[in-house]
DNA sequence: CGAACGTCGTAC
DNA sequence: GACGTACGACGTTCGT
């Protein structure tokens, strides 16, 4: 480093040849950067390559220098700046600036100048100067400590490369140069006379004044041109000439390369969308942050840190473990992190050759025990949920779970595509975490964390804990602001996860059996279809391929192409194939062959494998931080959507079963999300219609065809039910016609009446519209807030979806909110009165219970009460209980 | 060979 | 183009 070179930048000859030699690259707002991004590549390639301590970027200046005074045809016809090359000035200075590179735009001299003296003062202080520049121009400046860089081409020019390249030594550059001329500046040379000829001249005349002096010995046209231009060669030298003793004001010793100013250099790249230098920028931020991070291996350290965390009250834990199935999770090691960027992990199950002797889990544990069940002691973490879960598996239950990071950020903004920690670090912190890829692989090469060096560990570990913390210091004060926000996180999401950790941990009984007789039936039942459907075809193909499926039905067998995929592909789709198969044989096959089908791969199938062998359940995944709206969702198995439209379908629910000496409950609400559209919307008749206790649906159809409600029709009531679940998720005239299988016309007259019967349900939608238009938002009964960035898009189809998203949200996020405060209620009126029961699943509108078989009556009398006056709303909230020995039973 | 994507189908 | 919110199976394509 002592002797790293002296660097001259010539930022202007790269501004020019970047913009020119790279592809016109735009933000996606269409500001033009390529020209920014080719010169600071430049910069930080030599940055890398050289680790300057000192180093300057010298632009022009605008407007007219020396030479125009001189020569006033100087660049005269140079075409002005283009527009995309001028708008990049101003960016560009200022990253150059974020690097902390000093730079220098001088009035009155150009950029070659400043370097040309810059690099005289430099030589004096004894350094090595480097210029790196794409104009060969500069090369009369190299000499034994002056050498020549060009750093888009990979190029050093030094005395000897001068003279490979021009054929002509450094010090005959000027007089080189001045008898070719410059075109471009509109420095005049000597008329035919190129490089070839002039290296000849100077190397048989030495300079340009010998060869004035010998200029009548020179033949031929050339001859004659040269002494034409007798005159004007001084005018020229003149002008080549770069100036070594520009008066500049200015101390070499400061003109140092420092340390980057990170957070100016980051909004920098994120405007001018630089993402890899972001993310480069961003991953250094992280391994360079003042950060402490250790790893306790200890009895003493330990215990002292307990008693730290103690006197604390309130810190960020993180666990690591061997799985992310919780039920078989065990753990790895433990993290803690009472303070931003400080962290102590405590490794206690990693097992490699040379792994260090760690504590003793059992007796870590046992130590820490006291501590994690201290409901006084508030613990933060990102999905606390799990942590809990696996904590449960070592006989700790993890208490005073105070803040959910996961939980904070979904309340704070549930359309956030993800919440988890890695992203919410970079978006909200601007912190690049180290991934668990990081530091276990992927793909093939992932591995145990039990695996990972405890060096490697420690950084990973702590840091998921540190940021946690960090994020709760982010989002604390917003949501404390803000009280509805707060209370949905502290009165429903908090206490949920609690809920939810003893659900998931309960898991329910599937009967495999029975599962597996049912896929060895369908099988059969595929096998015939299969059959039946290659004759039809003529040929055997895969049915499970829509690709194929469209060659056989569209190409070969020349069926009607009714609707196209968004991807431009005749469709295959449910709804298609049911048109088809109205005059085909092969689409009703095909029908009933994918439903089959569906059923046995994702439902007979595979349930039983997901059976835990340490339980003998199955235990499925609430996700808190998924839905916008605020509903859960359910996977690994996803129990939201086992099947119940079918009577095959259905059967699936009978594998669902009790325990001995219980009985299954299946309690839901009836019609909530219309309930809660006449509360939010007030209006008057459909209030009426729910505290009459009607048939909704029945009654909508009384309305819209004038009929009596006892007189109403089944197709009348079919099209009236399609028009309520058409309100609820904003669907359009067209879309209901589709539904009812109705002119469009007709469907918009349906809509009409409605709305004149129920004009306040019009009103509010067009309240909630405009309201997420303006203020951004839209709000459940309990002002958990969605966000609808899309209401002004450019692009009507998102705007649509927008509106439609909207106006569902309210409804089905208070819903949501309505369930899961009563799940929470009840959980409380099992845990208090020590009830024998246990909530096992959620489905939207749904609980189901396992329920002791002596009181299951009585318990679920109680939970239907607790359900129905959860909140109290302007028409009745019902809901309807079933009990059975399976879950097909209890409804 | 796995990741990413598209299509389809199940639930509320 | 046209119905909101999810999860997941399967096939296809792409890149390592």
């Amino acid at each position: 480093m002592q002797n790293s070179p002296f660097i001259l930048v010539d930022g202007s000859s790269y501004l020019y040849r970047a913009y020119h030699a790279l592809p016109a690259l735009t933000t996606s707002k269409g500001q033009p950067t390529g020209a920014v991004y080719g010169v600071i590549s430049m910069l930080r390639r030599l940055v890398n390559d050289y680790h300057p301590q000192h180093m300057v970027v010298v632009f022009d200046a605008k407007g007219k220098t020396f030479r125009h005074d001189l020569y006033p045809q100087y660049k005269a016809h140079r075409p002005p700046m283009p527009d995309e090359l001028i708008q990049q000035i101003k960016p560009l200075h200022e990253i150059i600036k974020a690097m902390r590179i000093p730079l220098l735009v001088i009035e009155g001299v150009e950029a070659d100048d400043v370097i040309g003296t810059l690099a005289q003062k430099a030589v004096k202080k004894g350094a090595q100067v480097l210029i790196s520049t794409g104009d060969k121009d500069l090369a009369q400046l190299v000499n034994a400590n002056v050498t020549l860089v060009n750093t888009m081409t990979n190029t050093l020019l030094d005395r000897r490369g001068v003279e490979e390249k021009f054929g002509v030594k450094p010090e005959q550059i000027v007089d080189y140069l001045t008898l070719i001329g410059d075109p471009t500046d509109n420095i005049p040379g000597v008329l035919k006379a190129g490089p070839k000829t002039v290296s000849t001249w100077l190397k048989d005349y030495g300079s340009l004044d010998n060869l004035i002096s010998h200029a009548s010995e020179i033949t031929g046209r050339v001859g004659e041109n040269l002494r034409a231009s007798l005159n004007q060669l001084p005018l020229s030298k003149e002008l080549v000439t770069i100036r070594k003793n520009v008066d500049l004001d200015i101390d070499m010793e400061q003109l140092v390369d420092e340390p980057d100013d990170r957070e100016k250099l980051i909004a920098l790249f994120k405007e001018l969308e630089f993402k890899n230098w972001l993310a480069e920028l961003l991953e250094e931020h992280a391994t360079h942050h003042n950060r402490n991070y250790e790893a306790i291996l200890d009895e003493k350290t330990l215990e002292n840190e307990i008693q730290r965390l103690e006197n604390t009250g309130i810190f960020a834990l993180d666990t690591e473990t061997t799985s992310l199935d919780y039920i078989d999770a065990e753990l790895v090691g433990l993290s803690f992190s009472t303070e931003a960027g400080k962290g102590v992990y405590i490794p206690l199950a990693h097992q490699y050759p040379e792994a260090p002797a760690q504590l003793n889990r059992e007796w870590v544990l046992g130590k820490l025990k006291p501590l994690l069940e201290n409901t006084k002691l508030k613990k933060i973490g990102h999905n606390l949920k799990y942590d809990k879960e696996v904590l449960l598996n070592h006989h700790i239950n993890l208490q005073g779970v105070a803040f959910d990071t996961m939980l904070e950020s979904y309340v704070f903004n549930s359309v956030a595509s993800r919440h988890n920690l890695d992203a919410l670090a970079l978006k909200y912190l601007g912190y690049k975490t180290t991934t668990y890829e990081d530091v276990a692989g992927r793909g093939a090469k992932k591995v145990s964390f039990q695996k990972v060096p405890i060096e490697k560990a420690v950084p990973y570990a702590c840091e998921d804990a540190d940021i946690s913390l960090r994020l709760h210091q982010y989002f604390w004060p917003k949501l404390e602001d803000e009280v509805a926000l707060k209370k949905v996180l502290l009165d429903i999401e908090m206490p949920l996860l609690e809920v939810l950790c003893k659900m998931e941990r309960k898991g329910v009984i599937v009967d495999d059996m029975l599962l597996k007789q049912q896929s060895t039936q369908i099988e059969k039942h595929l096998q015939e279809l299969t059959q039946k459907a290659y004759q039809q075809a003529g040929i055997a193909f895969n049915m499970n391929s829509p690709k194929q499926l469209q060659e056989i039905l569209y190409e070969k067998l020349g069926l009607p192409i009714l609707k196209k995929t968004p991807g431009g592909q005749p469709s295959t789709a449910e709804a298609v194939l049911q048109d088809l198969a109205l005059d085909f044989p092969l689409p009703k096959l095909i029908l009933e062959y994918r439903s089959l089908s569906k059923l046995k791969s994702t439902y007979t199938d595979r349930l039983p494998e997901q059976i835990s062998a340490k339980t003998g359940r199955v235990h499925t995944s609430y996700n808190q931080a998924i839905a916008a709206t605020g509903r859960l969702s359910s996977s690994d198995p996803n129990l939201q959507n086992i099947p119940i439209r079918t009577p095959e379908g259905r059967k699936i629910r009978q594998a669902f079963i009790a325990p001995k000496g219980y009985k299954l409950a299946a309690l839901d609400y009836s019609q909530i999300e219309l309930r809660i559209m006449a509360h939010l919307s007030q209006d008057a008749g459909l209030i009426r219609a729910f505290s009459k206790g009607s048939d909704i649906h029945k009654a909508t159809a009384s309305e819209i065809f004038g009929v009596d409600i006892n007189k109403v029709t089944p197709t009348q009531r079919r099209k009236a039910k399609a028009i309520n679940f058409g309100l609820i998720y904003g669907m359009s005239a067209f879309g209901l016609a589709k539904q009812i299988q109705a002119e469009r016309e007709a469907a918009q007259a349906y809509m009409d009446v409605y709305f004149s019967r129920y004009p306040s349900v019009k009103v509010y939608m067009e309240r909630i519209r405009q309201q997420a238009k303006q203020q951004g938002y839209v709000e459940t009964l309990f002002g958990r807030r969605l966000y609808t960035p899309d209401m002004k898009s450019q692009n009507m189809m998102r705007r649509k979806a927008a509106e439609r998203a909207a106006i569902n949200a309210p409804m089905q996020g208070t819903a949501a909110d309505i369930i899961k405060k009563a799940m929470i209620a009840i959980d409380h009126w099992i845990t208090e009165g020590k009830i024998d029961a246990h909530m096992i699943m959620q489905v939207h509108d749904e609980l189901v219970f396992e329920v002791a078989e002596p009181t299951a009556e009585k318990t679920v009398a109680q939970i239907q009460k607790l359900m129905e006056n959860i909140v109290e709303l302007s028409v009745p909230l019902i809901v309807d209980g079933g009990i059975g020995n399976n879950w097909d039973e209890a409804h």
